[in-house]
DNA sequence: AATAATAATGAGAAGTTTTTTCATTGCTTG
DNA sequence: CAAGCAATGAAAAAACTTCTCATTATTATT
């Protein structure tokens, strides 16, 4: 039983919506594309079209439910929105994605758009690099 | 007479990438979609190939002639590479951009990287949210 | 439980940005 | 200045996303 109220959101409770929730909801710290909730879709004998799955993306997104993120794959991903913000760290060589988040750069943050007179609304920071396994193979 | 050498680089010295560099040089701290090169070569009448722009702006990134970014708006921008790294906070309203740099975010970067056992090839950090101007109109 | 009002869906068309193909043209080197 | 090879432009194609619209499902109201 998934803790997201949809009808709370003002979004109709249909089986798409609840199937791609349970895409999401069963694959924790996962990043999926449209493309990737589709075919898990499929994979799990659920018919629902492309289409939809990219309008409930973004109306997850819109609320609050997922965050939206590009890895610079021309392509967006998504992830559950867990309550705490977290930034990424990209491995250039094999795609891995690992997850970290540090207050000092957080902090740095504010200064900085206050120092600016920006009142931030949301920030994107990806670190790309090549990760330890990576590295060893070469 | 522009400091780069595209014969160092591996590049033939040929008239679209000369028009698109000069572009470039002629507009420092703008940042550039291929559609915008695109578009002001068209208006110094010069006949150069949508096509190309894209090849050659690529070329130019790999040659670390430029910088890409991906502003959000679902096309990459470029600029010129002065040397100095910086990153940019944006505002969602208006579109403008602004640049800054921060020594203690670039250096907790390294941190987190290191405690990760990442080798850091590049960043993208963008702080999007309202600048002053857009403050006072609402 | 049936109805009415309205929102959501799926299929395909279309929009955007970027890359590829390929015949032609233009650099560069000897 | 000729040969060799890289670069170009135009068009097609690819990749990702949004839109359109007829049909279907959900919700609120009998
Ligand atoms: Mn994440
Ligand atoms: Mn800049
Ligand atoms: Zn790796
Ligand atoms: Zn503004």
């Amino acid at each position: 039983m998934s803790k997201i109220d949809l009808k709370k959101m003002g979004l109709k409770v249909t089986l798409p919506r609840l199937k791609i929730l349970a895409i999401l909801e069963g694959n924790q710290g996962e990043h999926f594309s449209a493309e990737d909730v589709y075919k898990a879709l499929l994979e799990s004998g659920e018919d629902v079209g492309l289409a939809t799955v990219y309008r409930v993306l973004t109306q997850f997104e819109q609320a609050d439910i997922l965050n939206r993120h590009h890895f610079g794959e021309g392509h967006s991903v998504f992830e559950l929105n867990q309550g705490e913000h977290h930034d990424h760290i990209l491995c250039v060589k094999c795609g891995e994605v690992n997850e970290f988040s540090d207050d000092v750069i957080e902090a740095r943050q504010e200064a900085i758009a206050k120092k600016m007179g920006f009142e931030i609304t949301h920030h994107s920071l990806y670190l790309y690099g090549i990760c330890p396994e990576c590295q060893k193979k070469k």
